[in-house]
DNA sequence: AAAAGATACCTTGACAGGCGAGGTATCTTG
DNA sequence: CAAGATACCTCGCCTGTCAAGGTATCTTTT
């Protein structure tokens, strides 16, 4: 059984940053490249992966261009700005915080 | 600052199973406890902490009774039923496996 | 050559959980 | 007597997820 999304929930903008600070990227690999570190037990549906986009394209924490491969799908490229490596970056401590005092309720 | 509450989602179910695990328990209390538990990083609003209580008594998580306190405000008590304690077991571990998925992910 | 499947993008509308704001009633303390 | 703590509750908004639908291109199979 894959991971409930209400336990992903507050994570998934984090885990996309995750992604692209490693290197730009677009949907559909961001997605693959997820599923197979997780053996599937995680996955954003699309859906979910393009409104993450759009708010994370509003807020500054990433930017966006288009690929210019000459064969195949287009492909929208996304790279993180350096106000989007800082949000990674508070995200990631806040998520070990939010751990930590989940852990300490579940006996 | 305190912990999101989109990394709680998911949680709060179980935070309360956690809880009633221990002793039955109200509302109130609930929350005072998760407060000096968690130094009042973790505090469920007691709108969402009513409604987790429709929601598991629904499920037949939890049952309910009222206090019989001859003074002070009347108490409603809930109380884990077996299928809440094996309910319970199952989300802790899924936060578990949720946890690791979530860590291998964030570099 | 047609069909099927992978790659790759996108939008709409419904749904669920969290919670701000509002309410009630009792008791204790200054 | 007012203020604050204790203790319960509901309504309606907001936000993130996602099922369902769509488009277009390329590769593999039939």
């Amino acid at each position: 059984m894959s991971i409930a999304s209400d336990l992903l929930r507050g994570n998934t903008d984090t885990i996309i940053l995750a992604s692209l600070a490693e290197h730009d990227s677009y949907g559909y690999l961001i997605n693959k490249e997820i599923m197979a570190k997780t053996e599937a037990q995680i996955e954003l549906k699309d859906a979910t992966l393009y409104s993450a986009f759009r708010r994370l394209e509003k807020e500054g924490l990433v930017t966006t261009y288009w690929g210019d491969e000459e064969v195949g799908a287009r492909r929208r490229y996304y790279s993180i700005t350096e106000k989007g490596r800082e949000a990674y970056g508070q995200n990631k401590a806040e998520w070990q915080k939010a751990k930590q005092m989940i852990d300490s309720l579940l006996v």
